[in-house]
DNA sequence: CAGGATCCCACAGGATACTG
DNA sequence: CAGTATCCTGTGGGATCCTG
């Protein structure tokens, strides 16, 4: 997690005197955990309630057991959710959120919206384009 | 930039029954504009000042101009900056940061922010499991 | 049910050399 | 200077099969 953006030395003085360095680090970080094709789709998908890994599975229905297992261990590992055993026999595992997770609402509120709005500036752009082709 | 995540139809109805569909997706096109290791550190380089191939080329010392190429012609067609032609002969070209692009700030704000709480929580985290293993 | 093990491919991005 | 073209490697993630 740390200095995955492999600066050179002395770009990163430099960073370091413009304080830019650390929050360019902390940008990675956060991207890192949102990073890849499953990981939003699961938090989202165990806001709502734990679930099983069954349950995920079928509901994300195209994800594979393998990269499942995978960003579960990976999200457990960043305290984003939690892995408790219900059952032992037979073998029941549940997966929740927790509030460390949900802190990242906020940060998926803020990706949507300016989602929304690059989705905007990029039609109407296109617009323009076919506009002036028109034109000519 | 439209369905990256692979949602099989039937899922996909459920989720647009629940709006939630496309607010994944507007999040996924944010990260994408983000995602890879060197949009941040350009967009944060040219949030400066205007600066040329060969200087941003210098800041970022270790990008390689292929990369560099791509990324700058992917953040044009996104809107984020724009390419402008200084001088013909020599030719001379200056990359600045649009409007659209200064947009993003607060989306890099917040993810600076959760990022610096992210690693107090690991960091917190993994202090507790160290002290545990010297309690027993 | 809840995964681990193996194999495989596509794609991001580095190294190097070349061009208008 | 401002890139393009080729080649090459590491990694994310799918497919398939296996296990406690």
């Amino acid at each position: 997690m740390i200095n995955k953006l492999n600066f050179d030395d002395e770009y990163l003085k430099k960073l370091e005197q413009n304080i830019c360095y650390n929050k360019i680090l902390n940008m990675a970080d956060t991207l890192d955990v949102l990073a890849g094709k499953w990981k939003i789709p699961i938090i989202v998908c165990l806001s709502f309630k734990p679930k099983r890994f069954s349950e995920i599975s079928k509901e994300l229905k195209t994800i594979t057991d393998r990269t499942l297992s995978k960003e579960l261990k990976y999200l457990e590992e960043n305290l984003l959710i939690s892995r408790n055993i219900i059952d032992e026999y037979p073998l029941s595992i549940e997966y929740e959120i927790t509030e460390h997770g949900l802190s990242l609402t906020r940060i998926l509120m803020v990706l949507r919206e300016w989602g929304e709005l690059h989705r905007e500036k990029i039609l109407e752009h296109h617009r323009e384009d076919s506009q002036s082709v028109h034109k000519i």
